[in-house]
DNA sequence: TCTTATACTTAGCAAAGCTAAGCAATAATT
DNA sequence: AATTATTGCTTAGCTTTGCTAAGTATAAGA
């Protein structure tokens, strides 16, 4: 019989596998996984302050601005002035930023795709509900 | 309809949010990540020596070699001088590094086992099952 | 024996994380 | 209105985790 600690256990280890993988596809990409990882919460979720991209990412100002520093560097991303309030400037995607974080997320997408070729429907969208459901916790 | 790239899509949205969460539980250990997913190896699979645990790792034996100093250090790993091969030396867990170890991979299962209370057993099952085909190929 | 391959180390670099400390602008309090 | 506190961001300086290039020592093969 399977306990719910083995059910952890062999979801645990599956998903290290996953994870190892899929930050290699990441790897690929040319951009850090911190900096890809930004331009997609910009690109998903719009444009925002450096704070508000820190508390997104979970880590602190201070880790955020060199994240940034290294996307203005390669002009992937440009800070904007926000008109009411001096202190804040927008962090924008540049073209080239909207290029870079659309090919690596269809990278993602295509590696994935490719490991659920052939697995049924049901079971993909079980899955698919599990992780949402673990997701609102 | 979802076509199967939008199972792709959620997947990978999803998976994303619980490797951010997963990836806070194990830096709450202090113990860095690199080094304890090392001693997740040697715990798992037995002690082997700096170049295989690279190549279990997908790191360059550089890169090993610093992870195991670091480990070294805090007296968590120690290096056993192989009797048949003097350029090898065995990695191999000390007391505290097993302790260290299985309380990480302990604050993992409570940490999953939390989020699947009250799932139902065959989603579980199915998610599992989806995941352990994945990692097949 | 001589060459080549393997195991590991050293040096030196970059990215990604942190804390502590600071400046400038805004907001809140008295 | 003046002072104080908070917020947004930066700078300085550290650690860890990754790399390549280059070096040493041992083992294995021709």
């Amino acid at each position: 019989m399977s306990t719910p600690s083995d059910h952890a256990r062999r979801l645990n280890s599956k998903i290290t596998h996953l994870i190892r993988r899929i930050r290699h596809i990441d790897e690929s990409q040319g951009v850090g996984r911190a900096r890809l990882s930004a331009l997609a919460v910009l690109h998903f979720g719009g444009p925002r302050s450096l704070t508000e991209l820190a508390r997104a990412e979970l880590v602190t100002p201070t880790t955020m601005h060199h994240i940034i520093k290294g996307l203005l560097n390669d002009n992937l991303v440009r800070k904007i002035p926000d008109p009411t309030d001096k202190r804040r400037q927008e962090i924008r995607l540049t073209s080239k930023g909207e290029k870079v974080i659309v090919k690596a997320h269809t990278a993602r997408l295509v590696f994935l795709d490719s490991l659920l070729v052939g697995q049924p429907t049901k079971r993909i969208t079980e899955a698919i509900a599990l992780l949402e459901a673990m997701d609102q916790r």
